[in-house]
RNA sequence: GGCCCCAUCGUCUAGCGGUUAGGACGCUGGCCUCUCACGCCGGAAACAGGGGUUCGAGUCCCCUUGGGGUCACCA
């Protein structure tokens, strides 16, 4: 795209109908980044005119879920707002309302007044027929195998305003509508794919189709960023800016994420809300890196996939967005996971794990852990794995891996011979550092014949458990002496 | 089915008429090494098919095929 000629101004407009998925949060994501990169104002809209599918709380969700990733809105509805749909709660943001309300169910009067306008313009009418008509009608045509859809029957019989009605779209019958998408160029559509669409409801709230139209215009929106579902019914509102006489904003339809078997996201593929990633020990930076990452890449023959937020910003404009649709890959997700895991502070590491390990029972950030934090966090891609990876330091008994330690020549006998040596030759440390603890059992492999490495497994078996674990050495030096010995001991037991 | 959109390794992508088609994830061989992980070196792996345009097409056009979206008083 060109230059930009008018303040940028995006908005998300999710409808509180539940968990946004991540695929929403993209469009969100990229809707922020493009105002964000161009100076200019994000704005969050509710839009919450079926009433029917509204939950409550979804509001407050969202809110969070945007806080959680760092999105910031610039205008979006205030507490009175919220407060006046009844989705008020404690520590609630009171967003700048300039153009408000930003709740679409609160902005009625508004949408009636541009529809009664579209109808003295002559391009809307009232409809009164019921839905028994409606379908009745939908039937026969489906048997002609015509392409279903409102008849216009009501479009010469001036329905009172008075009698109950919907307001219906007065589609042009046999037109082409074209209509520039920012990532398509332009799209030429028939008019008869869309045939006399409702604007207004019967209990007096919009359609989407109208509210859209009329509060990104109110509002001031410069590009609407939204799923390529929108493609389609995009020319109706290309009509309605035409008919009102406004300047329709840049039109951008987004390709669709899908799960990784190709089909729409959904619950099937495990964690698609982000309200569960974070329950999984997923970064909301590296999640967000990686979401936006799913259909955008910076070209130039740049290879940059590891972004901060402000490599993001900068970066970020509608050329690098892909029109094809993308599969969200799990594998890539947790790889890129592991890679901030990695890069955060030892400080932001430990606090960041704290309400896993609490959440499973164990103590939390405690000098224990701060020991052992350094030597996992470069073996950990979720928080979720953290538990598991220090457990060992915190129980009392352990189970053991006994069959890992029996290999390569190493019978049980053998086994216990190694424990009871070692455990002597721990016993007279008397500094238990982890340098020390290895110069003492190196050693021992030589004069048992075998490499260091299946001896190590024996010791690493009996007092950690687990074929897999933190270094040995600075396992046992955090285990702390005592504990080491005793479970030495407790394996030469149970080797008989 | 009508309308619309899309098409480079399995996946995310670079490429914007002339390249040994590059990178990343995953997979895999090796090195490092007390296991694992990290890190490093190497490998297998793609232009859906057919027509044009052109001296020359992954790049431009058309068709086919495949995938997706959409056809509500839901968004």
């Amino acid at each position: 795209m060109s230059e930009m000629t008018k303040p940028v101004k995006t908005r998300f407009a999710p409808s509180p109908t539940g968990f946004q998925h991540i695929g929403g949060m993209r469009t969100a994501f990229y809707a922020w980044l493009l105002a964000r990169h161009y100076g200019g104002k994000f704005i969050l809209r509710i839009e919450d005119t079926d009433q029917e599918r509204k939950v409550p709380g979804a509001i407050r969700f969202i809110l969070e879920e945007l806080k959680w990733f760092g999105v910031d809105i610039d205008e979006g509805p205030s507490r009175e707002e919220l407060r006046a749909i009844g989705e008020d709660y404690p520590d609630a943001p009171n967003l700048s309302s300039p153009h408000g309300p930003y709740i679409q169910s609160l902005r009625k009067a508004r949408y009636q007044e541009v529809a009664n306008q579209l109808i003295k313009l002559g391009v809307a009418y009232r409809c009164d027929c019921t839905h028994e008509m409606l379908e009745r009608e939908r039937l026969e045509q489906m048997a002609r195998r015509e392409v279903p859809g409102y008849s216009g029957y009501c479009r010469t019989r001036d329905v009172p305003a008075d009698k109950p009605h919907v307001v219906r779209f007065k589609m042009p019958y046999k037109q082409e509508i074209a209509l520039q998408d920012a990532l398509r160029g332009k799209v030429v559509f028939e008019s008869a794919s869309l045939k006399d669409p409702v604007l207004l409801k019967s209990d007096g709230l919009p359609l989407y189709h109208l509210a859209v139209v009329c509060d990104d215009h109110d509002m001031g929106v410069s590009h609407v960023l939204r799923g390529t579902e929108w493609l389609p019914t995009a020319p109706l509102h290309w009509l309605l800016y035409q008919a009102l006489g406004w300047e329709p904003p840049v039109f951008c339809h987004l390709p669709v994420v899908l799960g990784s078997d190709g089909k729409k996201l959904s619950k099937r593929h495990g964690a698609t809300s982000s309200d569960i990633f974070r329950k999984e020990g997923y970064l909301p930076e590296a999640l967000f890196n990686y979401v936006v990452l799913v259909g955008w890449a910076p070209g130039q023959g740049s290879n940059q996939e590891v972004f901060t937020r402000e490599d993001l910003i900068k970066q970020f404009t509608l050329e690098g967005i892909n029109l094809s649709s993308g599969l969200f890959d799990y594998n890539k997700l947790i790889w890129m996971n592991g890679l901030y895991v990695r890069q955060l502070p030892i400080e932001e590491f430990i606090s960041r794990c704290e309400s896993f390990l609490t959440q499973a029972g164990l103590p939390g950030a405690d000098a224990t852990f701060r020991a052992i934090a350094p030597h996992i966090q470069e073996r950990v891609k979720i928080l979720t794995e953290v538990p598991d990876m220090v457990s060992f330091l915190y129980k009392e008994a352990i189970d053991r891996e006994i069959d890992s330690m029996l290999q390569k020549g190493i019978d049980a006998s053998k086994a216990k011979e190694m424990l009871s040596v070692g455990r002597g030759a721990l016993q007279n440390l008397p500094d238990f550092s982890h340098s020390a603890i290895d110069a003492a059992l190196r050693p021992l492999a030589e004069k048992f014949g075998v490499k260091p490495g299946p001896l190590f497994m024996v010791y690493r078996i009996a007092a950690l458990g687990k074929k897999i674990t933190p270094p040995l050495f600075e396992s046992l030096e955090i285990l702390g002496k005592d504990r080491a010995l005793k479970r030495f001991s407790e394996t030469e037991q149970l080797l008989g």
